[in-house]
DNA sequence: CAAAAAGTTGGACGCTCATCAAACTGGCTC
DNA sequence: GAGCCAGTTTGATGAGCGTCCAACTTTTTG
């Protein structure tokens, strides 16, 4: 029960998705969905400490991207990493940056 | 031969890779350097059609990212991808692009 | 030594982007 | 239905970035 527009997985642009990547806010949200799976707007804007819309904002451009998935439930908005779409669009590319992200963190 | 500032292998930060990567011309520029091997400024500069000055600013980038290493013999400056060390500090995760860059292109 | 060759640097311009605040929308609850 | 809840949208602002041009440095060549 998506609602809003995702690209399809054929779709995905390299050059998008690096740039969904890199910014330290967006990678910050890329490594908590891989670590704690589907959250919500305000789960995940919790611990961040930006303004709401700002974060939406986010949302946005990782979902536009084809990072993430949005699903919509009463009136919440789970967010997932769409990790099977992306290794099947571009092998190792996501599973590499979790990784360095286990090793380093969002901000190593 | 003076050599330039390189970040060294551990000192390599993801974001700033993938800052360095998010730009649809750098793309270009590590495409080639992936397929050609190490090339001159000029060498790099004469399919992509923008100023040499614009073009040194994104060598420059690439290069404090960590993800070339600049060589200087004579007037000229060969430049390369710093693929070894990018294995070791962020296993999979330069390849994985390379592989992406081969599938769709730089602009796919 | 003068001129060319290969890049770099600094300034200027326009555009994008991250951020916040306020208003708005759709869904739930009492 | 009134009011709250979870997010989105719009507008404004300020910072950063990509681009070009001109001037500069360094190295090679005539």
């Amino acid at each position: 029960m998506s609602l809003l527009p995702h690209p399809a997985t054929e779709e995905i642009q390299l050059a998008e998705v690096l740039r969904a990547l890199a910014d330290p806010v967006r990678l910050e949200i890329v490594d908590r969905l891989s670590r704690e799976g589907e959250l919500t707007c305000t789960g995940l804007g919790s611990e961040v400490g930006l303004h709401k819309s700002t974060m939406s904002h986010h949302y946005r451009i990782l979902r536009e991207s084809g990072l993430t998935l949005t699903r919509q439930e009463g009136r919440r908005k789970f967010i997932r990493l769409r990790r099977e779409d992306l290794e099947k669009r571009f092998p190792g590319l996501l599973e590499s940056v979790l990784d360095a992200l286990e090793r380093t963190g969002p901000q190593g």
